[in-house]
DNA sequence: AGACTGATAATCT
DNA sequence: GATTATCAGTCTG
């Protein structure tokens, strides 16, 4: 079994608290998919809602869709322009007809960055009556033969793609194409959590997910990164989805932060 | 703990 | 008509 403590979860804090000083430049986003994907980690994402209130999480698993060739060698359209504007720029992008997936440019044109999975700082109850809220409304409301339905532990809140843009409020509407250096809407900003500075945790690279349909060559990268042993990463397991043939080569585990001292192989 | 299923709709070609 | 690629619930062992 695993040890029942886990690092990063933290108190939540101030929701007037708005650090402006922290708040991430447009250098930090201008760089390849790939490396800003892995830089994102840690980062926290700030979402100011309609009502004024400002939601924060700490990004632990994130994706890179690099711009290019070898990745998704889509062309340029009105949905996806977003990923061909400025470095930081938010490509939100609508999916299975009821949920949305938070992606912000990077350095090359076309290039992109997803949000896997991001830990909640603040604030809990906000974040949780909009997970509640449905997407869509269920066809079934019965009163009486509903399942109780648990209460979101924190760390469950946006432990997904589609999870994370409910629990921010994040829309194609709203947020698609913001510019997270200037917006008001929602923005980085540097954590002040030790345990998210470079270099103090542990990056899993794996292979993407949900991304069959796309050739080898692109596949087969690992440019899924998220942190060891944090418990809001996304339920989709690196052996899910990946076939039997899942070996040490797929599944690296390795020491980021900046002075990458590459690691012994484990397998998580 | 893992496998499977159904729900859902804008955008692209 | 094809693409997109999540989540919650349910079943199985």
């Amino acid at each position: 079994m695993r040890p029942a403590m886990k690092r990063g979860i933290s108190e939540t804090r101030d929701a007037t608290a708005s650090p402006h000083f922290k708040k991430l430049p447009r250098e930090f986003f201008n760089q390849p998919a790939v490396d800003l994907s892995k830089a994102l980690l840690g980062k926290v994402l700030a979402r100011k809602l309609p009502n004024g209130e400002v939601l924060r999480g700490t990004i632990v698993e994130t994706e890179a869709y690099p711009g290019t060739s070898l990745s998704n060698h889509r062309k340029r359209s009105a949905r996806n322009a977003a990923m061909f504007m400025e470095p930081g720029t938010a490509y939100v992008y609508f999916t299975y007809g009821m949920y949305h997936c938070f992606n912000i440019s990077a350095q090359e044109e076309g290039g992109a960055c997803l949000l896997r999975a991001v830990e909640p700082l603040q604030d809990y109850a906000s974040m949780r009556e909009l997970r509640d809220r449905p997407a869509k409304k269920k066809k079934t409301e019965t009163g009486s033969g509903k399942k109780s339905k648990k209460p979101w532990k924190l760390y469950e809140l946006a432990n997904g793609p589609g999870k994370l843009c409910l629990a921010f409020d994040i829309d194609r509407g709203s947020c698609d194409k913001q510019d997270l250096v200037t917006s008001d809407l929602m923005w980085l900003e540097n954590s002040d959590n030790e345990s998210f500075q470079p270099g103090n945790f542990e990056v899993e690279e794996s292979k993407r997910v949900g991304i069959d349909s796309s050739p080898p060559e692109s596949r087969n990268q690992l440019w899924r990164f998220l942190i060891v042993d944090n418990l809001a990463v996304s339920t989709a397991k690196p052996h899910q989805r990946i076939s039997e043939t899942a070996g040490a080569d797929e599944v690296r585990c390795v020491i980021s932060g900046f002075e990458l001292q590459n690691q012994a192989v484990l397998f998580c």
